[in-house]
RNA sequence: GCGCCCGUAGCUCAGUUGGAUAGAGCAUCCGCCUUCUAAGCGGACGGUCAGAGGUUCGAAUCCUCUCGGGCGCGCCA
């Protein structure tokens, strides 16, 4: 159930009823209320302003003759006509009683499964093997992740694709070194134990000796002419690096799975054909020994076509021709309707150059949305790029152990009845939902500034907030000897505070419509702050188990907490964010 | 030079197809634990929405210009 669509549909009816033009729209939003009981009702259509202008009539008339048609008794108890012409909807308490009732009832949260399920490709993540995760990574998988959890939960059908950077003559000097550390009786998995160190370490090996610097680049010749001894060494490195990132996502609680990696190299025998056809169908040309793409619907600086090139003088492939393959497969043999990417903001061009090309060589038709959601850059305090003290880069797993260490001292002092292990499992969920929320709740298009102090104080708008709300719900269900799902008394709302929750409860699927259409989880986070918020309000306000709360009230309130924990519970699970009993 | 993004309270950020008096959190100050977990609640303080024009019943939001910041722009990914 969604109340603004139900109300938008309510209002479109009763415009048509008073003889407004069709392409008058009701325009209905929740009122603003910033917490506090609204004095413009829980709902506000402001389409008659709008509608005045087309009907070249006075807004207040117009307001007046659509609330006259208007058919909404059974959902509203009051409908007024306020300033130039807004009409405030005050919805009916014993409404939303059954409404809360409803969505106790149902597994979905009252949510709707779309009319027709689309097939949604989801490209995140996607690091670079040949390196350690870093906090670089950080933003693409956990909002990727957010939207994917958020896409299936709405019911549709979503593929995971974990572009990870598998291939390119970086790998040649990483197999070379490889090589030599296995003839030394090394383990490929002990070689590789710090990613990091190995990358340097061939880095630094390539540069200092021109023997190994020839043994690198034979590799890479080697491994694009398949063979068998040069992949079984890029298999077990790349093994081993996949390993690091599975790592890395379990502690981040992030849905990825080796099943989901389809990385560059997949596309490795397509990458010929596909530059052949781009040639064959005159889009791509040769220009200084290279295949250029030229697109005029991009003019470059001094207004003509703007080159993307496909393939180099020496024959090798780029990054866009590889793009270009994998959206081509997304499209064609994954049966895409959207194609998610969440990449960095700085690619923002190169997206847009491969969606052009993708479209003009019918690669992709246009039916299928394309769209790069993008995101800001991770920034220090000093606002310049998140660096170690050092001016190096982050590494994810060293910022995630910080998040948990950090966590656990605070956990040790707000909570000192925890056993060792419950304290650490604490500490581990709330460390990671800080990181992660952190992150999650600001507009991802923006830079955003990392602080650990403001992040882990554990106040205010952050993960552990949330968390803390949802235990002190489970709090009351222990105390009670109930699970919620049990009560099926009537719902009475009374109290601002109920009323309040009541509605924000009810919007949830209003929120997970706009997550999904625009990908920006930061709307969930938003919301499940509010309720949470109205939450903590409404403990303080009205009591449940203590002395003097009759029966009927009490089983009343304690159903209204169960739809609240669900809502609560289900918001943070979407953004890949756990709950606990207790904290 | 051309293109994209951004500029909102001391700090970090919201502000939903243009809507009513621009909202939170942090910080500061004042209250609230013999009562469901005080990681909480209530209150106070805090604004020329970078600036100037324009569009209209109405602009933080749309258009133009100026200032200030970030990023990108042919053989890396």
């Amino acid at each position: 159930m969604n109340i603004r669509d139900l109300l938008n549909q309510r209002f479109t009816k009763a415009m048509q009823a008073a003889g407004l033009p069709s392409e008058c729209q009701p325009h209905v939003t929740p009122s603003k209320a910033s917490g506090k009981k609204s004095q413009f009702g829980e709902y506000q259509a402001n389409g008659a302003m709008a509608a005045a202008k087309i009907a070249k009539a006075k807004p207040v008339d117009i307001a007046q003759r659509i609330v006259n048609q208007l058919n909404i008794d059974d959902l509203a108890s009051q409908v007024d006509i306020a300033g130039p012409g807004f009409i405030n909807i005050t919805l009916k308490p014993e409404w939303l009683a059954r409404e809360i009732v409803t969505v106790n009832q149902n597994k979905n949260l009252s949510i709707q499964p779309p009319l027709s399920p689309q097939t949604v490709v989801v490209d995140y993540s996607s690091p670079n093997l040949a390196k350690e995760m870093h906090v670089g990574h950080l933003r693409s998988t956990i909002i990727g992740d957010a939207i994917v959890r958020t896409l299936e939960f709405q019911g549709h059908k979503v593929i995971r694709q974990n572009h990870v950077g598998d291939w390119g003559t970086q790998f040649g000097m990483l197999i070379a070194e490889l090589e030599e550390q296995l003839q030394d009786g090394e383990s490929a998995t002990l070689a590789l134990k710090d990613l990091e160190r190995f990358y340097q370490r061939a880095k630094k090996h390539f540069d200092d000796s021109e023997n190994f610097a020839n043994k690198a680049r034979d590799y890479v010749v080697k491994l694009q002419s398949n063979d068998e001894k040069t992949l079984s060494l890029w298999k077990q490195f790349k093994q081993v690096s996949l390993a690091h990132s599975q790592e890395i996502y379990t502690t981040l609680n992030v849905s990825l799975t080796e099943q989901d990696v389809y990385g560059e190299s997949a596309y490795n025998d397509d990458l010929g054909i596909l530059v052949d056809e781009l040639c064959a169908q005159k889009l791509a040309i040769e220009d200084q020994g290279a295949q250029v793409v030229f697109l005029e619907e991009m003019p470059d600086k001094d207004g003509s076509p703007s080159p993307v090139i496909i393939r180099k003088q020496d024959g090798g492939f780029l990054y866009a021709t590889t793009d270009l393959a994998a959206i081509r497969y997304r499209a064609n043999s994954l049966n895409a309707d959207r194609i998610l990417y969440f990449i960095d903001a700085r690619q923002s061009l190169h997206m847009q150059q491969v969606f052009t090309i993708a479209r003009k060589a019918t690669f992709v038709n246009n039916q299928v949305s394309l769209e790069h959601h993008a995101f800001g850059t991770m920034m220090g305090n000093d606002g310049k790029p998140f660096k170690t003290r050092s001016g190096g880069t982050v590494k994810l797993a060293d910022l995630l152990e910080e998040a948990i260490e950090r966590a656990e001292k605070i956990v040790a002092e707000k909570n000192t009845e925890l056993s060792d292990s419950e304290r650490k499992e604490i500490a581990q969920k709330v460390g990671v939902g800080a990181i992660k929320y952190a992150d999650l709740s600001k507009t991802r298009t923006n830079d955003y500034i990392f602080n650990w102090e403001s992040m882990l104080s554990f106040e205010g708008n952050t993960a552990p907030y949330l968390q803390y709300a949802y235990t002190r719900i489970q709090s009351i269900f222990r105390k009670a000897g109930v699970t919620g799902n049990e009560l099926n008394t009537p719902i009475t709302l009374t109290e601002d505070a109920e009323i309040a929750l009541a509605v924000k409860t009810l919007q949830f699927s209003e929120v997970i419509e706009q997550v999904t259409k625009e990908a920006y989880p930061h709307l969930l986070c938003h919301y499940i702050y509010d309720l949470a918020g109205l939450f903590m309000r409404f403990y303080e306000q009205c009591p449940i188990l203590k002395e003097g709360i009759d029966e009927t009230t009490k089983n009343s309130r304690l159903q209204l907490l169960y739809a609240i924990a669900n809502t609560l519970g289900k918001g943070l699970d979407l953004l890949g964010i756990d709950t606990m009993d207790r904290m």
